[in-house]
DNA sequence: AATGAATGAGGATTCATTCAT
DNA sequence: GATGAATGAATCCTCATTCAT
């Protein structure tokens, strides 16, 4: 039984910590990982440092809830893609450009979320971490095309982990070069790198 | 007219140096690169906190050093395979090779150098950056690959792209995951993927 | 509205503010100005070092604070006195009594307090400098002796400059020799000289 | 008997320390008291760091020797000038004049110069600073004068202490104006309140 | 539960002095 | 004597965390 009172609680608790998601990523964009104090997530977040201690265990912790609620979105699409049904090709397609769009929006929190390993102790365990998951859920896409006889039998995990540090990667370096590709030529190119290799048709023949 | 005594100084210079760069190494294995304080380096250097700022004006400088020590071999080995005769493929496949002999080999250094831009100012200029200066080389190489008739007409820049971070991000993956890939196998999943793709033969020939 | 609780931050800032200034000058009288750290303000003001800085932005703040808390009751005495009735000389005699009364009782601030500029960038634009105002009010003095007849034409700036200067540097002269006039003393012979110059009557009527 | 090595190192060592002391004032001049260190001297000196402690034993004492240095024509010219037949007032004129010039030629080392004190611990005892030995020599002039009749009768230790401290302070309060008057208008300036006071002659006379 | 001042362990950098060559 | 790298104490400032109100 949820009391009244529980649930005003939760209401509120999830304000503030929605205030604080929101004050993390300003100060996250404008300081970058290093420049994130809790003086400033406060201020950001319109409340005092002590506050965030009340809702947050520690510095780690907030870290760790930003992390999450940031790559959630990635993820919940990812989840439906691959439960649709549809050719493994068509998935991957649209996953890159989900995940494009994305990124692009957001490229506020992208530095923190991409470079996840930076902060050392921030997420324990590869398998935990926000890439291994999306890493996975792509191995099955792939396994999926190859057991459909699309794809080329191949070393599927190695070819996850090829497509989704590839797809970061190109936005990563967009972002450092200070311009982005339109969504649609970047993911045309993707797809046509991944799909049919750098090799002309004339030259896979005749391997 | 280079006196005993200068080179002596140089000789001594470069040792202190050699002696930094392998300290900092340690340091940042150990603790990270926001672990990595000028405390610990001189220690692990087997020297005085003071000493390193008659080496090296700031921490900033440091870096910039640890990494361009760091990243040199890749850009050597690199330079050369740029350079030497062959098709597109092969020097690829060779590339993607030399850089993951390096990368297993010191991923001491892995995570700085992997994550340079994490290090926000660290290095100005997206096309400086060791990543970029690589990325460059890659597309040369591609649009090699391309006038030789041996490659698709393609957006070179984007595949050099993918096929970087897609190299380096194999690499950190299976780090994250703690093992690594035998050199084959992991160029041979690289190399596939990228020269045909992932469509089977008669896929790609019914396009 | 001023609520209660903003009142009793107000009046605990406060405190720690005297705090602050009363350790600032303890430490400022025994190790002098170069001497005077943060850490042994903190220790002189019964605080951490970390909170001093909840408090001032920086050390040059927190000097300018002291510095200008020590200088503000000679300013409200010399604006009090400016703006009362009363001839020009007897004006001076005041303000020099009531100087060197402030000089001799606090002479711990005393060195730092004078020696204005010794602190370079502490203080920027001569004219917000304490002497400097001092300075321009006893001009106004002069300029009002001039003009009621008591006063030679002269230039008044220079005048109200030398009165100033002489009036700090003999305090700052006994001071330096371990013992300081009776202020009768020091006042009558201050008055003398600048009143009526060091020739006899008998030779300035002569002239 | 000295001998000719000896000779030679006294010559050698007396060009290093004015090299030292050349460089001192360039320093001095650029960076403040608190921005001369010992590396700055030495390569303003045209030496290696290390030869400063061949020549002086701690910063304190090359200090110590550059203040003496300094200040050291200063006193030539009052000695010679108290030594001198003439009236007292046109010593103290002739004086004044000296001092102006000097001062405003060497603003460079001024600050320091004035500033005796501001650097605790630099000149021990206040009878060895120089502006206390300039005090006593201005004190014998006036007394001087009131022997000759010419001056009243007053407190010639207290006078010499305001004519000195109030001459440095009007070029001190020029250079923090950024502007310094004539040497004439400053001198004739100083000369008339020192001689003749404040009040007009007419007032004098009643009193 | 909210607040924000207090805390104190670090962290980067400077600099007088020493000493081996 | 000259050199300049090595030293490490000292200095300013930051920031995660605690705690009294």
């Amino acid at each position: 039984m949820t009391s009244l009172a529980e649930r005003r609680k939760e209401l509120l608790d999830s304000m503030v910590r929605q205030a604080v998601y929101d004050g993390a990523v300003v100060v996250l964009t404008e300081y970058g990982l290093n420049g994130t104090t809790m003086d400033r997530v406060a201020a950001a977040a319109g409340m005092a440092k002590g506050s965030l201690y009340n809702h947050f265990r520690s510095k780690q912790e907030l870290l760790e809830f930003v992390h999450a609620r940031a790559v959630a979105p990635m993820h919940e699409a990812l989840d439906l893609i691959v439960k649709q049904s549809g050719c493994a090709a068509d998935k991957l397609r649209s996953i890159s450009r989900i995940w494009r769009e994305y990124l692009v929006e957001h490229h506020a929190v992208f530095e923190f979320l991409i470079n996840d390993q930076a902060a050392k102790g921030l997420l324990k365990g590869s398998e935990q971490t926000a890439r291994s998951t999306g890493i996975k859920q792509i191995t099955v896409i792939i396994e999926q095309g190859i057991q459909e006889g699309a794809f080329r039998s191949m070393d599927a995990r190695a070819a996850a982990e090829m497509f989704v540090t590839a797809s970061i990667g190109m936005v990563e370096q967009e972002f450092a070069a200070g311009k982005s590709r339109p969504v649609d030529q970047a993911v045309d190119a993707l797809m046509g790198v991944f799909l049919y290799g750098f090799c002309t048709r004339e030259a896979a023949r005749q391997d």
